[in-house]
DNA sequence: GATGAATGAGGGTTCATTCAT
DNA sequence: TATGAATGAACCCTCATTCAT
């Protein structure tokens, strides 16, 4: 959108790069001057579009949380059920972790790992994203869809932390599972707990 | 007593000064040096009981998972209703994560942050605790407890990350909110989302 | 009108620059492109007008010394009594440092900071300055107006750092005390030293 | 005197390493591998006992300084004549650079160059340096052996100036004339010049 | 000529690991 | 066993210089 740097794709390959290397390799391991090769630059290139290797992985968290929370945001707008709203939700997050699964796995599990300097940034975007889906959650308390003795934000943050388990465990064992019908079963029974009783 | 020599509790210091360190740091912003000084030794003694910091990871890993599993399997084998052993388990997993954080930190958070190198070795003492808990799953499943439509390794897997979402939220939250409290309420959600309908 | 193409314009412009800048950062803290944007012009540009960094120091070294130089010349060439004359010089180098301070700074200190890739170029115009006050000295004790029992060239040196000891604190002291007054005394006192005994 | 380091010899082998160094160099083209070499040491261990680089010359400066200062206190505090401690002082300060022309150029001359961040710091004990020579001249001022209608301040400052200058030309200029001499002869026309007319 | 994005060699610094005591 | 001073490979980042536009 606007961009401070130089070349707008010289920024997106090199955190495209960033990305493969950190998922392949891990933050701390990663060498600036392997994003830099992956990316086909020099290394003090990196340093024109961002400020540390700190910076770079802010940036690329920023940069898609920011596409996937607008993704939620367009999902959540709709009037269908909050439980159909939900479905939707977790299906585009497991599509783009089909999709990506490189970059799935630097926004989840990359920014933890770094945690300990990161955290006070990541925090309020991923504080945004799990907001729109807790709104979606207390809608359905709201309209008697859900069950409404349960802290929608808590059941919320242990359904994604569900979802993200699922996802983890399919990239890390080799993406041997179908991880699109293993989303839903998750949510499917997720759901149906949170049903208020017939 | 039962002390081979004045090592073993040595030992037993490095690897709690580990903990304490790597779960404010992080593994890799920790210096050898800082769990040293934290455990009252010299640089070089750590040596002597981990051939690396790595191997000190792994350590305290080994040692920490083991006793866990331990546990698991003690309420595992006793012959409640697969509801029950569940509600054990997380309670437990509860009760230790509000005894010791910054060992349950560690055991999730960290271990998963330095996975690039670590996890084949985690996997298989992971594997283990899971498989004891997808065993009960499976049990309710026979014993119609449970529905019999989903996979049990998939959902317990769920479970778990539901259940470890809530401890790192708490934990990292500043552990402001009643942790057994919430963890309950998920695990009641997710039974309630198990049981074969009426 | 005299100028040959606007290019000598903007040499001027960046050699003004880089005397601002290494008097403010010193040589080797002063980047390229610091000079490039306080003379208004590209990083680039600068190479179109010096070959390197260290030239474009020699080029401001030459230019300005070549002018001072050139000042001396004239006051030595008049018939005055060498003391007279003396008097002259070291004014005029007062009021070169009252006037361009920064200038006067890079000209001292920068230059003998960069003194050991420098050095054997700075020498000779410094010496031709240094050749021109001693011979006024040398005049004197020929005149008998100064003693001739030492050195004319060791005193002239002498006196030169006196001056140039006198304007350096004055700089880096913020320019608090009247440098004009205070290197007449000090002149006062080496003319009084050098004269013959009544 | 008080060890901060490890081992006393091995701070001393690296400031003086770095003396001769820099005094080679400069502080700005020594790399802290080529002290480190000089030292007959590996790079690392020049951190154990200095925070940086910077820290290096600071510290070789304050110890150095320091000792430079205690000697000028020494001659101070006898009841020589004020002449006659004035020439003491820049005997030793003479016989100083002659035994150690690298230390005294880096004192003098590196300290200068790199005076953009080091002067604040250089600048205390410098003056204390200064303060003691001052003394001795206002007292000559006081019992009549010098006029009293000059700044000893300043006066002082031109004499240190005058002397420090015959100092950089002797090194500078490869160590050609006689140091001890040279110093004597400017110092006995500033004398002659601070002198009451009879 | 002028630009400024790109380059990449170079260097200060860190820190896991070793080993003489 | 325990120590902690010493090591030196590794890495992030800077910045003088280049060159395609």
């Amino acid at each position: 959108m606007s961009q401070r740097g130089k070349s707008a794709d010289k920024r997106k390959r090199i955190t495209a790069a960033a990305v493969k290397v950190f998922a392949q390799k891990g933050f701390y391991c990663a060498r600036v001057s392997d994003v830099a090769r992956e990316a086909g630059v020099a290394d003090g290139t990196i340093y024109l579009y961002f400020e540390s290797k700190e910076d770079l992985l802010k940036g690329l968290y920023e940069e898609n949380m920011g596409k996937i929370i607008q993704g939620v945001q367009t999902i959540v707008a709709r009037d269908d059920k909050p439980s159909i709203r939900l479905k939707r939700i977790f299906q585009a997050y497991g599509a783009f972790a089909l999709e990506q699964p490189a970059l799935a796995e630097v926004l989840t599990v990359e920014i933890r790992e770094s945690g300990k300097f990161m955290n006070e940034f990541a925090a309020p975007l991923f504080g945004e994203f799990l907001k729109q889906i807790v709104g979606v959650v207390k809608e359905g308390q709201e309209s008697g869809e859900f069950r409404s003795d349960f802290s929608a934000r808590n059941i919320t943050r242990a359904l994604f932390g569900a979802m993200d388990e699922i996802a983890l465990a399919w990239v890390m064992g080799g993406r041997k599972f179908d991880l699109i019908k293993s989303g839903r079963e998750v949510l499917e029974v997720f759901l149906a707990g949170m049903r208020r009783a017939a």
